[in-house]
DNA sequence: TGTATATACATTGTAATACAAGGTATTCTT
DNA sequence: AAGAATACCTTGTATTACAATGTATATACA
């Protein structure tokens, strides 16, 4: 991680329900996708990972469910129209934060 | 406050070397000019003010000094060399951030 | 064959941090 | 006179990301 931690701090859920908007995943290619998306300049712990994941379903904003494939079984989510309403509106968020911290940034 | 509190998490101290470039301020007037400026979407709790900026004290990045007026007395507080360098770096860390945060949004 | 690495799930304990609540005191407004 | 705003501060609490740990399977390679 190239950032203080504190900074993703708030931005994990969006993180993982912006990756799930694209396609069903399991966990750990959740990680390697955010990776792979940011060119390894964000990456997220496990400890932090699941805990995400089980807190994103118990509010309905994900489903999961496990399937096999390559004799290997694996558990996906899946974001729910909840979901993708809360991706929504924590994108917006973000962008309105970000807005606001420019101001007072770049203020005079 | 508009905003999740985690969102803030990791910008309270750019946010305080910020306001301070510009200007010598006390405390309470910190606070103030981080509403003015955001046009009071951004604020921070006093309980979160006055232990950060004795934090950045206790860096070097701020030094404080009492000074009177209109019969008032009150702690200013000014930012020094090492604090105006850490302040870019955060300032860059931030930028670099949100880069990276765009990127795994607007994948593909 | 054996061993290390990667994959894949998960929980527990820890540190960092923003805030609410509480405390003290002065000045301004009504 | 009384309440609100100003101005400093500390303590306790909740949240959160992570390191560490645990379990298990699959793959690569020596």
């Amino acid at each position: 991680m190239r950032y203080s931690k504190e900074l993703l701090k708030g931005s994990t859920h969006l993180l993982v329900l912006a990756v799930l908007e694209k396609e069903d995943l399991y966990g750990y290619r959740i990680t390697r996708e955010i990776e792979l998306r940011s060119e390894n300049e964000l990456s997220m712990g496990e400890g932090t990972l699941y805990p995400i994941l089980h807190a994103l379903e118990k509010e309905s904003y994900v489903e999961s469910y496990w399937k096999e494939f390559d004799g290997r079984s694996r558990k996906y989510y899946h974001i729910t129209r909840k979901g993708l309403k809360h991706l929504a509106s924590l994108k917006a968020e973000r962008k309105a934060f970000n807005s606001s911290m420019d101001k007072v940034l770049n203020f005079g």
